[in-house]
DNA sequence: CCTCCTGATATACTCAGACAAATAGGAATT
DNA sequence: AATTCCTATTTGTCTGAGTATATCAGGAGG
């Protein structure tokens, strides 16, 4: 047992073959594996990694379903095209958000919760229910309690969207916009982080939530875009975009 | 060396892993394993199924990526709650559409591709380029050439939709729609393997070109809406939802 | 000169068995 | 009753060997 080293940095509760998956994913996606690029062999980058060849296969089992990589015999393990990845991951967006997210694709993401959010508040108009409802409402007055700069607050503001979700019954959309909520609020940390919020978002909420309650799907529809709207502009990142909504 | 026996059905070039994961993963999809339910213990499911716990731990890795799947030390590997998996991957929806998919989910995935795709015809109708309409429109060509009941015109049909994504310039919005759009013509499949198709899809198909190449946001949404829901009238699952758009 | 076969070879894939790490659940203690 | 500690069980990691498969080079035939 002469070697008995560590792989470099203290991981947390996370397993080697987790880590090394996180830490090839992230370099994929920061680009410092090109799509096309073929890696090294299993032997060469295990033996560089300072794991086993068991724990580096597992890794790489988890970036292919994630549809990352391809690996064949005698071809090799190589970075696939970037269409070809599932961005909408849930652990993928969090690799992503752990980093330096690229400014381009969180505009992505914000145009698709953009297309999203507001369907899921008309279809929840339509379908909910009233202990849906209940639950909404309950989330609304524990956001206004504790405000979003709170951790409470924004776990109600989660639950409130969530709730939304659920009331849509439909299980694909509440997958996709449960993901891309989740990389959303990341950010929504990254802005307080700078900043705390100059605006208060209850008024928008109630709007949906009344809408929703009425079941006016039209008016559940405006009110998430509306209010989507003034949390972008919240936002710095408003600016990738030179041309405005025309 | 007693038994060298195969796993049972010779299955095509997929390794051993791949459909370990894929029978596990459907099992799962079809409900033959609940949600919170305990899994064997590596060493029994291994040798239950004939192979080395190497492969049928990769094919758990597999499945753990992918949302299914949760395993920790002495507590077991479990199955995930539904809203936790990743309904939108395409391989699962492979798996799905293998087998006999749940209408309910059919219904589900046109629903969200009636709210992604619109939106993405829009975008495409601000955004794209000369060369992306060039594309479409031989695509276009192809596909009243061949028409939608063979298999050249089905790829030119698909060309033209991933031609309209391309066009939105965002990759989150293509990489969801692409998948659903691939599970969607699984349906498609379906449907011509019934019944030829009733309907010259080519006018509304041509509607949503003239509206992008024209840069017409509002109509190239509202063609698109009006594609899809004629190309839903066409398929039997209309009918899972008794109340109609209304 | 091109096409098709054929075999060598590099690479991932699979296997078996052992050991390590972690944690759920119970036992002992306060 | 709450807390601490122990232990047994399960996944996690390692090693080294052997297998399967697809690529690539080189030759046979057109």
């Amino acid at each position: 047992m002469a070697s008995g080293r560590k792989v470099g940095s203290e991981e947390s509760g996370l397993r080697i073959h987790q880590t090394i998956a996180r830490d090839l994913g992230t370099a994929i996606l920061t680009g410092r594996y090109q799509p096309g690029e073929l890696f090294e062999g299993e032997i060469e980058a295990s033996d560089r990694l300072g794991v086993s060849r068991t724990a580096y296969r597992e890794a790489v089992r988890i970036l292919i379903a994630k549809g990352m990589l391809e690996s064949r015999p005698k071809a090799g393990t190589r970075v696939l095209p970037r269409n070809r990845w599932n961005v909408l991951d849930p652990e993928m967006l969090a690799w992503m958000f752990a980093g330096e997210p690229d400014s381009r694709f969180i505009r992505d993401l914000f145009e698709l919760r953009g297309v999203i959010e507001p369907a899921a508040a008309e279809f929840a108009a339509r379908r909910r229910t009233d202990e849906q409802l209940a639950v909404m409402e309950t989330a609304l007055d524990d956001m206004g309690r504790y405000g979003l700069s709170t951790p409470e607050g924004r776990a109600a503001d989660q639950r409130f969207h969530n709730m939304i979700l659920a009331a849509t019954r439909n299980d694909a959309l509440e997958a996709l916009a449960s993901s891309v909520g989740a990389a959303v609020s990341w950010t929504t940390t990254f802005k307080h982080r700078k900043k705390l919020l100059p605006r208060d978002p209850l008024p928008d909420h109630r709007a949906v939530f009344q809408a929703i309650a009425a079941r006016d799907t039209a008016a559940a529809r405006a009110g998430m875009a509306e209010l989507l709207r003034l949390a972008l502009a919240d936002m710095d990142i408003a600016l990738v975009e030179p041309n405005g909504e025309g």
